[in-house]
DNA sequence: TCCTTGACGGAGA
DNA sequence: ATCTCCGCCAAGG
């Protein structure tokens, strides 16, 4: 088990989330059989190349918040692809009630 | 080496 | 709602 294998599975599933719905960080873990690892999924998001084609946009941390400083220019992506999906912050949050993605 | 820092999270107070 | 503690672990100083 090393940082490669974990970065492999968390891909597949960061891949799995559906348009308009978002998945939380120690979501990902979990489902990738990583439980407690919520920050290896960070730390693989924040490896990924540029142009990448994984929907990264659609994790967010269990308080329904970017986890990006609120203004940066990684904040202001995120949150417009979201809205592109048909998912709003209200107060800087997203009603997870309502978007988190059910496997 | 040791220490701190992260795209984090859950339990408890 | 907010805060502290603790788990977790790769990377960089």
């Amino acid at each position: 088990m090393n940082e490669i294998s974990y970065q492999e599975k968390i891909w597949q599933v960061v891949a799995l989330i559906p348009e308009g719905n978002v998945a939380t960080y120690g979501q990902i873990a979990e489902l990738a059989g990583l439980p407690r690892m919520a920050r290896a999924v960070g730390r693989t998001l924040s490896l990924l190349p540029k142009g990448t084609q994984l929907p990264w946009h659609r994790v967010i941390n269990a308080k329904g918040q970017i986890s990006f400083p609120v203004g940066s220019e990684a904040y202001e992506c995120q949150k417009s692809r979201l809205e592109e999906e048909g998912i709003t912050l209200l107060n800087g949050k997203i009603n997870l009630k309502q978007h988190r993605w059910q496997p």
